[in-house]
DNA sequence: ATGGCGGCGGCAC
DNA sequence: AGTGCCGCCGCCA
């Protein structure tokens, strides 16, 4: 199976109202340093609406980049789906409902 | 087969 | 605490 795939299917899992990081998901399909690779998979994502691609976030507590079909500016998109889920977003900064880093 | 590139990560200022 | 820079690894020309 390609890495795509096994990525995609790994993303999969992450329940609504929880989110992974680009190094996590990465480490899944055993990749310990593909975070790179996994920004890439998602802007292909060949499943959009299927793949929670914007439950994909990064390390350092960003929420990261968002680009559906190539579209630009789709971070702000991004947070709004997010916080939609459940997910506290202040200053571009996952944060949990009281304030504190949200937990991964 | 080689080079360039990317929705990042971590350590160093 | 915030910003910058280099590193690493698979995919597509």
């Amino acid at each position: 199976m390609k890495l795509d795939e096994r990525v995609y299917k790994e993303l999969c899992r992450v329940p609504r109202g929880k989110v992974t990081t680009y190094g996590a998901l990465a480490r899944a399909v055993g990749l310990p340093n593909g975070q790179r690779i996994i920004g890439r998979i998602m802007k292909n994502n060949p499943y959009p609406g299927i793949v929670p691609c914007h439950r994909v976030v990064r390390s350092d507590g960003k929420v990261g980049g968002y680009s559906p079909g190539g579209m630009s500016g789709g971070e702000m998109i991004k947070s709004a789906m997010l916080e939609k889920e459940g997910i506290g977003i202040s200053g571009g900064k996952i944060r949990d409902l009281d304030g504190s880093l949200f937990e991964f």
